[in-house]
RNA sequence: GCCCCCAUCGUCUAGGGGACCAGGACGCGGGCCUUUCAAGCCCAAAACGGGGGUUCGAAUCCCCCUGGGGGCACCA
């Protein structure tokens, strides 16, 4: 079995993008077979320099690798099709010498004459047929002198094709619904429908899988492999990502409103948004696959084992990106720590935190469970790695509690906590929960002063846990910090 | 306008004529646990778009309608 993901270097790549290639990817190496990565570069007007470097740097951080491609070559090199022109130009004249495509010398204002007129009658708008005629002799002569001119498909008047996508009932258009499309621009590139078809057909792809906006031009290609009488590989139609909401296909305006929760639509924003690339993998097969009636979690290993076509769906898949969050929280959960501490670290090294391994390393067990996504341990880890930290004074009052009464509990900590011999934390909370009774406060309430002093923050890890990591002096100088706002503030309680 | 595709809870989906007063998951609501927040566990609400057929029997098959999506470039 032989698969291609073979985008085009237009633009930012996006999870549409993943899916498709991890489709691939996924069927190369459940039966063994190979993965291309094809680079469609024949707009010379969108072309993006940078866009193939995002291809490959999103690929390589989903983890699916290519065995052939234009940065490793292989047995059909090269693999950018702009550098495959020679080749597209020998099988158009052979597509002429077949009779099934022609020189065509109209030019643009023509066609959009043509058009515009065919528009204003209500028809669909398609190639009259001008040069359709044209005597092959007379038209090589004029190809010859250097007159501008693109190379049509001769697409048959009469008839049916017959497209068979393996996810939906056979696809059958009345040929004369089908246009003459151009193969071959004036510039001498070749279009889409010339340079994938030859490509697949040149490497021996047996599995076709891309977007289903392909549909409407899959008679077309059908003709194509008919008219070289080459055998057609498989062909899968994916359907296209929505909107949240179900409505559009997604889009990278969506992306920009807050409302619709999609973060970003680009495969790379979500790494830099602390996916984990696990949970994204999860995340796309499950949009348009699905195994059984109850099993969600599929490590790439499992996905391999269990990916099938036969269980691929036709209907379009809106995202949802708080599954998205589940999933990551839950393969962040299962990482080993040791690989969590390397993700997590450049998110806080990013927010400007010297880390020294050894306290991270203690943090991860009290995070871990508290965080859907990478970048959120900056949030709730920070305060470990600040120097100082400003809690709100008004927090620090303990609930149901005047400022004075908090200041007291405050400086009773500090005398308990000083006295301690080590800040082991099973004896800390024994401490302090004794302590909360002799103040006849609650442990809450307790805490919860604490909770603000220590972390400066309402929601934190565990916070004996984390007194522990920051260690006895810091947490002393914050308690005594805590002290100084509580007695600054009236008892208006 | 023309062509093509799709249609089960808000969303992702299971379902292949009787096993379905439709199952799982996210999210939402409630509860338990609890030093906050999570995590975990439990409970609840929530769907076969409509109409015709076929059949003893339809979410499942067929047709129409509706809705949604895609396409109609010297873009892919």
């Amino acid at each position: 079995m032989r698969v291609r993901f073979a985008p085009s270097p237009t633009g930012r790549f996006h999870i549409g993008g993943a899916r498709t290639a991890l489709y691939n990817y996924l069927l190369a190496r459940q039966t063994g077979g190979s993965f291309v990565l094809r680079i469609e570069d024949t707009d010379q007007k969108r072309y993006d320099p940078t866009a193939q470097d995002e291809i490959m740097d999103s690929l390589r951080w989903l983890g699916l690798d290519w065995d052939e491609g234009p940065d490793i070559g292989g047995p059909f090199a090269p693999y950018k099709q702009s550098e495959r022109l020679l080749i597209y130009h020998n099988l158009i004249e052979e597509l002429i010498d077949r009779g099934s495509a022609y020189y065509c010398f109209c030019s643009p204002e023509r066609l959009s004459q043509v058009r515009n007129e065919q528009q204003k009658q209500n028809l669909s708008p398609r190639y009259d047929g001008y040069c359709r005629s044209l005597s092959l002799q007379d038209a090589r002569a004029r190809a010859k002198d250097g007159e501008s001119h693109v190379v049509r498909f001769k697409t048959p008047k009469e008839g049916k094709t017959t497209g068979i996508d393996l996810l939906r009932d056979p696809i059958i258009v009345d040929n004369i619904n089908i246009d003459d499309y151009i193969l071959l621009k004036s510039d001498g590139i070749p279009v889409y429908h010339m340079a994938a078809i030859s490509d697949d057909h040149l490497m021996e792809i047996t599995h076709v899988f891309r977007g289903s906006e392909w549909l409407p031009t899959f008679p077309l290609h059908v003709l194509i492999y008919e008219a070289f009488e080459w055998e057609q590989p498989q062909w899968i139609h994916l359907s296209v990502f929505l909107n949240p909401t179900g409505k559009g296909k997604l889009s990278k305006r969506t992306a920009m409103d807050p409302k619709s929760g999609v973060k970003s639509v680009y495969t790379l924003d979500l790494k830099e948004l602390g996916y984990l690339h696990e949970a994204v993998n999860n995340w796309c097969a499950l949009m348009g696959w699905s195994y059984d009636d109850h099993t969600e979690i599929f490590p790439m290993e499992d996905l391999i084992e269990k990916f099938s076509l036969d269980k691929l769906s036709s209907s379009p898949a809106a995202v949802n990106f708080s599954k998205l969050d589940h999933f990551n929280g839950i393969y962040i959960r299962e990482l080993p720590s040791q690989e969590l501490k390397r993700r997590i670290l450049p998110f806080l090294q990013e927010a400007g935190y010297r880390v020294e391994d050894e306290t991270l390393e203690s943090i991860i067990p009290l995070i871990r469970e508290r965080i859907h996504t990478l970048d959120e341990a900056v949030e709730m880890a920070g305060f470990f790695f600040q120097e100082t930290i400003h809690p709100d004074p008004s927090l620090l009052i303990g609930k149901d509690m005047t400022a004075s009464q908090s200041a007291f509990a405050a400086q009773r900590v500090y005398e308990v906590i000083e006295a301690l011999p080590s800040m082991e934390c099973d004896s800390l909370e024994n401490e302090l929960r004794n302590l909360a009774d002799e103040l006849n406060l609650k442990a809450s309430q307790l805490f919860g002063i604490l909770r603000i002093a220590v972390t400066g923050q309402s929601v934190s890890p565990p916070l004996i846990e984390s007194m522990e990591v920051i260690g006895k002096s810091k947490v002393l100088e914050r308690i005594q910090e805590a002290i100084a706002l509580l007695s600054a503030q009236s008892d208006t309680k």
